[in-house]
DNA sequence: TGCATATATTTGTCACACTAACTATTGGTA
DNA sequence: TACCAATAGTTAGTGTGACAAATATATGCA
């Protein structure tokens, strides 16, 4: 195989994923929405799981503690999350989304659903099943765990 | 289109990317290559063009100044790269790989070639084209610039 | 010549990623 | 019961990324 043309993979994939999330975190500004894009993929899906732990959110978008930890720290300085005690395990938060916060996911969701259509463009249903089994195959390979679309 | 479907290509393209880099680092770090992933991407592409600026090689990687003055830091800090004040321009450095440097090249090159195989595994050469398309796509459809491959 | 504007690089700030080390707590088990 | 391994979360250190502002130098043009 062309190895030095495969491993060009590498530079491509970070290239546009930067890219991505740069786009998108200019529309957040220009738009006030007050949340960075990753504190974004939190809050929605706090929205979607109530009473989550910090681990099982973690799992969820695949973040690492101490990440999560500090993007959790902005949101409830930002009055949008709030760390509830575990009744059972005192070393554990559940954490809930505020009023305030339920408010901004339902603000946010459909503008930002219009900002993410903008990179399929010149695309179709197709190109996008593809990319999806092949991030996923990716993911994979240098994982070795079983994931879920 | 099925909207909330299609936003998810953003995660999954973040997740993705994120596991790629964090691979190859880890890979690097058993195998103490003393620079990290950027790190090595500079090397390389410094390796392929001598007397680069720094404005110029930043075109090449897809960083911005900022960053790329962080890494050629570093970078000199290790002894890999020297920047030589340029003849015409004062405001500018010629970038200079040093022998140590190019050792480092030569050294890492084909380790690197097959740590990024790993990502390839069950897929072929044409998922590579559709993966390459389909990235450039995005990242065009987003930067509004012409691109080559 | 003399100034306005443009360019190359650096610095500062905030956010995120990954690792390692650390605290507090839990739960099983000898 | 006393211990110990596992778990939840945090802190610290380094590197990277985006953006804005600062500095130094170049260049074009009146």
């Amino acid at each position: 195989m062309t190895q030095e043309l495969f491993a060009r993979y590498s530079f491509l994939l970070d290239r546009t994923a930067r890219k991505v999330k740069q786009y998108a975190q200019q529309q957040f500004k220009t738009g006030e929405f007050d949340v960075t894009v990753d504190q974004w993929l939190v809050l929605k899906n706090l929205s979607e799981n109530e009473l989550l732990s910090q681990t099982e959110l973690a799992g969820l978008v695949f973040k690492d503690n101490p990440t999560l930890t500090r993007i959790i720290d902005l949101l409830c300085k930002k009055g949008y999350v709030d760390r509830v005690p575990h009744p059972q395990d005192r070393r554990s938060f559940q954490l809930h989304l505020t009023e305030s916060g339920l408010a901004k996911v339902n603000e946010l969701r459909p503008k930002i659903l219009e900002i993410r259509e903008k990179a399929w463009e010149n695309l179709n249903e197709r190109d996008f099943d593809e990319f999806k089994r092949i991030l996923n195959t990716i993911y994979q390979n240098l994982d070795g765990q079983v994931i879920e679309t």
